[in-house]
RNA sequence: GCCGGUAUGGUGGAACAGGUAGACACAAGGGACUUAAAAUCCCUCGCCGGCGACGGCGUACCGGUUCGAUUCCGGUUACCGGCACCA
């Protein structure tokens, strides 16, 4: 019989749908696990075969898991807000939660062919109002915690998705998601004080399993840095402090230059003898974005400020102050101290303007480039720090500023407050109005959740106000406080928001009286392990370990962090079409080249509609079969790299699917494992098991079909049979339920393949009885000996003088030396006999 | 520039507490079966030399440690990802 991949998948998709093994049991006496994969974005263009790369493989250790005997949760839900589909509804007017129903329905049907192990019944659809009304409620705690607060900032603005961005979002200086150009705009925005818990967020990276390249990157983007805040006086009479990491160069100071946004310099109009060309330097920097300051930073500008000094703490001595916009005014204090010999920014700035340079730390060439001195460079001209090493002359001279008063230690970050507003209408309000009196009111919890009203047009406006700021009859309400007439804010909540608690929702997911009962949080809380892409480490990822964090200090939770073990995946790539490898002639080389320029020498490429290399998992599945869709993208290499789909390659895994099913023709009636396949078993078993639990998914399919090759080399038994569709089934559970049903062990154990318990191995019986031993003749591999395993040395080396063709290198030698390895290899250390 | 990562046959990739490099696949070639094709099954498949048994060379490049290095150490190059005037 063939195997009849369709009939046999939509058979058991069909049994399961009404049988449910995959359902979660709160509660239950089992030690619990809980394997998640961030819920997909419900796009128009449906599923990608990127989804299907990280689902699979936490579907295969969840199927894993509970045959080890855990109560699994493996959930699944839409995190339903955003853009896209906003954008998509205003062009085709219909209406966003129409889009996303149906494409939600897609997904769905598309999740369900490939049949994974998700507890449907704990779906969540982030746009859903029994839904948000818990994320508006969790954003009402930070606003009564003070955690959210309103400001008047320069924004990112994209241009074309007329929405401010939060700076995480911000990519190459255009917006993440579009590509439209990003553009600074004051506006007054609702922000999450993040970086209060900055170092949390670092420092408790610490207990996690997380992959170290997450780590570091969490690290580098929170960007915390030890130093020492300086005061300088200033001859207008004020002080104004600088952040320096390197306390130990104050005696190197030559100059001082302030931000050109910085507010002290409106006080200062009437003291400074240059103030026009001052001016236009501020509004000249006014004009640029960050990214395109960042991008001219080749070539240092500024002003100096005439008739300003500023007196160095260290030594009285009296420096001139300068504004130039390679000082951001949103790190430290807008104001740095000038160092040119020892940083190289520094030394550039005070080249352009022939500032003096003055070496503190011994070693360097000044006039070709800055010596940014290691820790353990010898200080020199310092005065009292002299001699000693960098390291120490910093806690020397923070020593020094604090005792003299003029310094205090200070940690910054990079990480920046969360701009938590969008002015788009397809997210959640957020829940609070404003009253002349009161100023910003939380509305009742009774309220929630408060629904997104509909309105006529959900375009965005071009004055960057929401939509929803034109429902009038919305808008205008009561103050919950007193009463008086009040406003609704208007901007809703960034699609982030959804998806920062959705892993607490799905444990108890239709709960109407709180976001989740404590008994189903204390039983499935943490995640165990959560696998997703890279490109979330400093969104998505950062941002839900902060609300986290937050309901742990309010006592909603009961750990301190959302997720024990955090793994990722690498993308799929498709075939460049444009590939100079691929052109037939010369002058088609030079075409692509030009044409494409390096991008022309890549064999492959990120897929997209416009390459026309978009592969889509319902054809896959359609010619070749979910199983086969399961096995090739896992069979495909190493998880975390990139790899490049291969249309030829997916034929391979759909052969090894067959050769399975082909062995039901083989079998024997016999009950029992065999003699010759004893080993082989024993051994896959144990790879299997533990290959899976390290997503080495590749080399476990491998260990599978060396199994099916031996199979088919020795023969086979039911009981062989057996023990395989158990290993089998987590990879493939339609073909290996199927082909367990027909032999019978259905029936005989009463239980399908995926509800065994994973098969025990015997450790003894994983080694072979002989061994095959490499012989070496000083290093170069002369001959293999086949020795009983462990044999003794001196057995080992008789056995391998007499192997013939290690004897010819012998002949008329001293064996000087031995070298054996335990059932490995012989390695005979020769010289020529005196 | 800084911080990570990667480099192995025609291709995807195995192996590394240092111990027979190329598992398992894809593609290619040859054969069997077939009227034929598909499917299936069997064989070959790193490079160079040799009819051959064999020999030499091979894990980006240069060097080191070692009986032995794809694996460890130092240096170089290329590519990928992140950050980037963060004081």
């Amino acid at each position: 019989m063939k195997y009849d991949f369709a009939a046999i998948e939509k058979k058991w998709q069909d049994r399961w749908e009404v049988s449910k093994p995959y359902a979660a049991v709160t509660g239950d006496p089992r030690p619990k696990f809980y394997g998640l994969i961030e819920f997909p974005y419900p796009s128009g263009a449906g599923l990608h075969v990127g989804h299907p790369r990280p689902f699979t493989a936490m579907d295969i250790v969840t199927r894993k898991k509970r045959m080890d005997g855990y109560n699994v949760i493996f959930p699944i839900g839409y995190d339903a807000f955003g853009l896209p589909t906003e954008n998509y509804a205003i062009k085709n007017h219909i209406h966003p939660s129409i889009v996303t129903r149906d494409n939600i329905a897609n997904f769905t049907r598309q999740l369900k062919m490939l049949g994974y192990g998700f507890d449907w019944d704990r779906c969540v659809n982030t746009s859903d109002p029994n839904y948000y009304k818990w994320t508006q409620w969790i954003f009402l705690q930070m606003f009564k915690n003070d955690l959210a607060y309103k400001a008047t900032i320069p924004i990112n603005w994209c241009t074309s998705c007329k929405v401010g961005l939060a700076n995480e979002e911000v990519v190459d200086g255009v917006c993440e998601r579009c590509g439209g150009e990003v553009i600074r705009m004051e506006k007054s925005q609702w922000m999450l004080r993040i970086t209060k818990y900055a170092d949390r967020l670092i420092d408790d990276l610490d207990d996690l399993d997380y992959i170290e390249r997450v780590k570091i990157q969490q690290k580098n983007w929170i960007g915390r840095s030890y130093g020492v805040e300086v005061d300088f006086r200033i001859t207008t009479g004020d002080v104004v402090t600088v952040f320096t990491t390197r306390a130990d160069t104050l005696f190197g100071v030559t100059y001082m230059v302030i931000s050109p946004e910085h507010p002290i310099l409106d006080k200062w109009k009437d003291s400074i003898g240059n103030w026009d060309e001052v001016e236009a330097y501020r509004a000249d920097a006014a004009k640029k974005s960050d990214f395109e300051r960042g991008e001219l930073n080749k070539d240092k500008t500024g002003v100096c400020l005439q008739g300003i000094r500023a007196v160095n703490p260290a030594n009285n001595a009296s420096v001139p102050v300068f504004i130039s916009d390679y000082v951001l005014m949103g790190y430290g204090t807008g104001c740095v101290m000038g160092v040119p010999g020892h940083d190289q920014r520094d030394w550039e700035f005070a080249m352009k303007f022939g500032l003096p340079i003055i070496e503190v730390v011994k070693g360097g060439d000044m006039t070709k480039e800055a010596f940014v001195a290691k820790e353990d460079g010898i200080m020199v001209n310092s005065d009292f720090l002299n001699g000693l090493t960098v390291k120490e002359a910093i806690k020397a001279m923070n020593d020094y500023a604090l005792e003299h008063g003029f310094g205090k230690t200070k940690v910054n970050y990079k990480l920046r407050d969360w701009v938590f507003s969008r002015q788009r209408y397809w997210g959640e309000p957020i829940p609070l109005v404003h009253c002349d009196k009161c100023g910003w009111v939380a509305i009742d919890e009774s309220e929630l959740p408060l629904v997104l009203p509909n309105v006529e047009s959900y375009e965005p406006t071009d004055d960057g106000e929401s939509p929803l700021a034109k429902m009038t009859d919305w808008v205008n309400t009561t103050c919950p406080k007193c009463g008086g007439p009040a406003i609704r804010e208007t901007d809703t909540m960034p699609n982030w928001a959804g998806s920062c608690w959705y892993y607490l929702r799905y444990m108890d997911p239709n709960n109407d009286k709180a976001p989740f009962s404590k008994e189903a949080e204390d039983y499935w809380g943490p995640v165990d392990w959560y696998n997703g892409g890279m490109e979330h480490t400093t969104l998505h990822l950062l941002y839900s370990r902060f609300w986290h964090k937050f309901l742990y200090d309010i006592g909603v939770v009961h750990t301190k962090e959302p997720y024990q073990k955090r793994t990722s995946h690498g993308m799929i790539l498709g075939r460049n079409p444009h590939y100079v490898g691929y052109a037939e002639t010369e002058e088609e080389k030079q075409r692509l080249i030009e044409h494409y320029g390096s991008e022309a020498l890549r064999t492959s490429v990120k897929m997209s509609k416009s390459l026309g290399n978009v592969v889509n998992p319902d054809d896959v599945i359609k010619e070749y079969g979910t199983d086969t869709m399961r096995v090739y993208i896992m069979f495909i290499g190493d998880f975390e790299k990139t790899a490049t789909w291969s249309d030829d390659a997916v034929k391979g895994s759909k052969r090894f699917l067959d050769r399975c099913w082909n062995l039901l023709d083989l079998v024997t009636d016999d009950p029992n494992v065999t003699a010759k396949n004893e080993a082989i078993i024993h051994k896959t078993i144990k790879k299997v098991g533990e290959d899976i639990l390290q997503l080495k998914m590749n080399t476990a399919i491998a260990a599978l079909m060396t199994l099916v090759n031996e199979f088919y080399s020795n023969g086979l038994s039911k009981g062989d049979l057996e023990n395989f569709l158990m290993l089998l089934s987590p990879f493939a559970p339609h073909i290996a339920e199927e082909m367990w049903e027909q032999c019978g062990f259905a029936e005989k154990h009463g239980r399908m393949a995926m509800q065994m318990d994973w098969p025990k191995y015997d450790e003894s019986k994983t080694v072979d009885a002989v061994k095959q031993m490499a012989v070496q003749v000083n290093g170069k591999l002369r001959g293999t000996i086949t020795v009983p395993a462990d044999s003794a040395d001196d057995v080992v080396v008789t056995a391998a003088c007499a192997e013939e063709k290690v004897a010819r290198y012998l002949e008329n030698m001293d064996i000087v030396k031995t070298i054996v390895v335990k059932n490995k290899l012989v390695n005979l250390i020769i010289k020529p006999k005196n």
